[in-house]
DNA sequence: CCAAAAGTGTTTGCTCTACACCCATGG
DNA sequence: CCATGGGTGTAGAGCAAACACTTTTGG
């Protein structure tokens, strides 16, 4: 392998895909850009990665810088790297997805980046700049299928929620309806959650609330293709 | 996001795990250093991208490069860029795994850069340069999952096969015995693959020879965590 | 006719799914 | 006592896993 420095050398960026549930609906986090390229339309927030930090701190420091928010769950999704994504040069982003939970501080009204950032629901996307379309779409894919297969709708959630609040997060993520007693039945025998002293009151029964364990074995073994 | 140009910039590289199955063992292909950093020890081929090519045709051109193979499965593993990991400076690197038929018409001696390349058995693997231990434990654990979910262990096998040859690629690559009758019947009710006129003949009876649907649906439904 | 590998069905247990009523609280 | 959401069990169907013998060919 040659030295590195002979070589041009391409930008590389990282982007978050941040997800959340408000108001009955899986919503992104946006900015509006205000300079060409793609002034005026929605991009996904990131930046470009420090020279001297990983990357996956690079995609919570760009997160922090635009929202505010430190907590939550982050996972690498992909590196996006056509050389016409960005017209301003060669520019290679690795995307990340992240997880945030409905009761986090965060308006996207306040804040010095984020003055131009806003939630909005996956099925009324405004038109994006560069190809974060194409790396929302991907992302939503993945966090289905995360979603599905392993505990991570949690992060969605405050600390503690009741059962029925946990079965909506997930009919929202998913857009179906799903069975009470079957899901019920189903998550307390995987153990990944247990129940706290504590009672959520509202209209009608009070109702227990649950928390995660994180000493749970969150991933579930899929049925084979080949036995 | 201000202009790209203003920013220090990482050296960005593509390596790529190349898998395929000899002497009943899953094998990857590694090559020997010349040079320092890590000379003598062994590395993933790879090397820079071009400025003016997509990601994954880079991790195509590299392989082909490096061991004249055009053929196969190909499919980007995850970015790796903690800083210190290349003692040149900071390098990026995007991973990639490539699957490669048994019967390639590759052997790691002949070619020009390859000719310190060689393959080795995924249990004895040697001292590894760089990351690229923790890069090919990963790309393996991939490779299972991929295996037992979806189709792409054809890509392991010549164009025509016969089902106990595909069962014994399984059964290797996934480390266990396998059900013949179960194999059987569920790889030939999922439509995968379809019988060919030949038959191949040996010890004992002929086998049936056959190919792979490349029309198919690929994809298992998996079982999921909640109802 | 013997050795070697190919090919072929059935039974049993488990898991998933569908489904409806009683319970506890506040007003 | 009524409205509201919380909480609970069972029966039937479909899928997965275990298991052993017959068939075809070459020598």
């Amino acid at each position: 392998m040659p030295y590195t420095y002979e070589y041009p050398r391409p930008a590389v960026t990282a982007d978050i895909v941040v997800f959340t549930v408000r108001e009955h609906q899986l919503n992104v986090l946006l900015i509006q850009r205000r300079d060409p390229p793609f002034a005026g339309m929605w991009a996904l927030p990131g930046g470009f990665i420090n020279m001297d930090e990983p990357l996956e701190q690079a995609a919570q420091r760009e997160l922090e810088e635009e929202t505010g928010l430190k907590e939550g769950y982050l996972e690498q999704l992909y590196t996006y790297g056509t050389p016409d994504r960005d017209p301003r040069g060669r520019v290679i982003t690795i995307a990340y997805f992240a997880l945030i939970a409905a009761d986090a501080p965060f308006q996207p009204e306040g804040g010095s980046d984020a003055a131009r950032a806003a939630w909005h629901p996956i099925n009324h996307l405004p038109a994006l700049a560069f190809d974060h379309a194409e790396i929302i779409t991907y992302a939503i894919r993945r966090v289905r299928y995360k979603l599905e297969y392993s505990a991570v709708g949690f992060e969605l959630l405050p600390e503690e929620f009741t059962l029925t609040e946990l079965q909506t997060t997930y009919e929202i993520i998913l857009g179906e309806k799903l069975d009470k007693r079957n899901f019920r039945r189903r998550i307390l025998e995987a153990g990944i959650i247990e129940p706290t002293p504590h009672l959520r009151t509202g209209d009608g029964r009070p109702a227990r609330m649950y928390r995660y364990r994180d000493d749970a074995v969150a991933e579930v073994k899929a049925r084979r293709l080949f036995p």
